[in-house]
DNA sequence: ATTGAGTCCGGTGATTGGCTTAGAA
DNA sequence: TTCTAAGCCAATCACCGGACTCAAT
C-alpha cells in the first residue's frame, strides 16, 4: 500500500507542482548537501544541483517508512509511545536496514511481542 | 566549551552539521502514526542518526561508481543507481519516477522561454 | 576485519547481513573510525543547539500551565508595581484540554 | 554554452523549556 | 500501583533557498 501509493502521487503530479518541489520539500536540501560533504571522499567531489533535491526526498521516504515499521512494532507491543528499542527492532526484522546495525543499539532485552 | 577545537576544517562536528533538523524529522514521523500516538525523544532522534548515516551510505555508494568512471560530479542519476546497487528496490522504483517527472518539468521550462 | 563472506563482526558474534549492504557497511564503518579517531564526533548530544535560542526561550512569556504564550512585549520578570510603558495586551487565560 | 562552488542577502520556520498527565515500568 | 518523560504553546534568529559572479569543462 505505501509503496504504491507514493509511485502514484509522483505520476500523477503536474509539471508545475515538480518546480516547486524544491520549496514543498519537507527536509532542507542544503543540510542534505552539507551531510553529503562529511564524507572525506566527497570534499574533491562536485554535486550535481539535482542529487541534494533527489537525496532529501529519499530521505522523506525513508522517515516515513522506518516509522511505519517501528509504529507496527509499538502496536505489537500493545503500546502507544514510540521508543528507541522500537526503531531497533524495526531494524532487525527487515534486511534492507541492516546498513544501521553499528548505527541503532543492538536490541537491549526489550520483551518481543509473542503472538497468541 | 572545553571540547578540543581544531585546525580549520577538522573541527569537531556539531549536532546541527551531522543531522537534518529534529522537528522537520518529528513531523514526518507524526504524520505516519495515528494522531493519539506518541513519540519519544529518543526515538526521534535514533531516527535522525538513520537517516544522516542513510544519506552517507548511499552517498559513499554512489561516489565509488563516479570514481570508477573518473568522473567527479555525482548526479541524481548516480544515486539512483547506488539505491539499486545497495537493495533499496522500492525506493529505487518509486525515486525513478520522481527523477523522471522533474527532469521532463525542467525541460518544458527551457522550451517556455525559448 | 574479514570474516565470512555476509558476516559482520560486531564485539562477539557473526551477524548476518543482507548481501548488497555488506561492502557499504564496512566502507562506511572504516569512515566513522576515521572521524572518530580525528575526535570530529562529539560522543554525547549537548542539551541545547544555540545559547541564544535557549535563552530566548526561558525569557519567553508562558501560560501558567508552563506552555509559550502569545505576548511579545518586553519583560523579563518585572511584576514589581505600577509603570506601564509599552501598552499591555488584554490577559487571556487558558482553558486547559487534552 | 553549461553547470557547480562560493558569497551575499532577506525572509522565515526550527528551536526551545515548564507544567500536566499519559503511559512506561 | 509509582513516577518518568512527551506534548503543548509560538517569538526570535540561524539557516535555508535564490540570485549573483567566476572558474572549470
Amino acid at each position: 500500500e505505501f509503496w504504491p501509493a507514493k509511485k502514484r502521487r509522483f505520476n500523477e503530479s503536474t509539471d508545475t507542482d515538480m518546480r516547486e518541489v524544491g520549496r514543498k520539500m519537507e527536509l532542507p536540501m542544503a543540510r542534505v548537501k552539507k551531510i553529503m560533504r562529511i564524507d572525506d571522499e566527497m570534499k574533491n567531489m562536485m554535486i550535481a544541483s539535482d542529487a541534494p533535491l533527489f537525496l532529501a526526498m529519499a530521505c522523506e521516504l525513508f522517515v516515513e517508512e522506518l516509522t511505519l515499521l517501528s509504529w507496527q512494532v509499538v502496536e505489537d507491543g500493545r503500546r502507544k509511545t514510540m521508543q528507541k528499542s522500537d526503531v531497533a527492532t524495526a531494524v532487525a526484522l527487515h534486511d534492507h536496514l541492516d546498513f544501521l546495525v553499528d548505527i541503532v543499539p543492538r536490541e537491549e532485552k526489550k520483551y518481543l511481542p509473542t503472538f497468541a | 566549551n572545553h571540547i578540543q577545537n581544531n585546525h580549520a576544517h577538522s573541527k569537531v562536528l556539531l549536532d546541527q552539521e551531522r543531522f537534518l533538523p529534529i522537528a522537520n524529522i518529528a513531523r514526518i514521523m507524526k504524520k505516519m502514526i495515528p494522531s493519539n500516538g506518541k513519540i519519544a525523544k529518543e526515538a526521534k532522534q535514533c531516527v535522525q542518526e538513520c537517516v544522516s548515516e542513510f544519506i552517507s551510505f548511499v552517498t559513499s555508494e554512489a561516489h565509488d561508481k563516479c570514481a570508477s568512471e573518473r568522473r567527479r560530479t555525482v548526479t541524481a542519476d548516480d544515486l539512483l543507481e547506488a539505491l539499486k546497487a545497495t537493495g533499496f528496490d522500492n525506493y529505487a522504483d518509486t525515486m525513478h519516477t520522481f527523477l523522471a517527472k522533474y527532469k521532463e518539468a525542467h525541460k518544458t521550462i527551457s522550451n517556455t522561454c525559448q | 576485519v574479514d570474516n565470512g563472506i555476509n558476516g559482520i563482526r560486531s564485539g562477539q558474534e557473526p551477524i548476518y547481513v543482507n548481501a548488497k549492504q555488506y561492502h557499504r557497511i564496512m566502507k562506511r564503518r572504516e569512515a566513522r573510525a576515521k572521524l572518530e579517531r580525528e575526535g570530529r564526533i562529539p560522543k554525547k548530544r549537548s542539551k541545547y543547539l544555540h545559547e541564544s535560542r535557549h535563552q530566548h526561550a526561558m525569557n519567553r512569556v508562558r501560560g501558567d500551565g508552563g506552555k509559550f504564550f502569545k505576548g511579545s512585549k518586553r519583560d523579563q520578570k518585572a511584576s514589581t508595581s505600577a509603570q506601564n510603558h509599552e501598552e499591555e495586551e488584554e490577559d487571556g487565560e487558558e482553558s486547559d484540554r487534552r
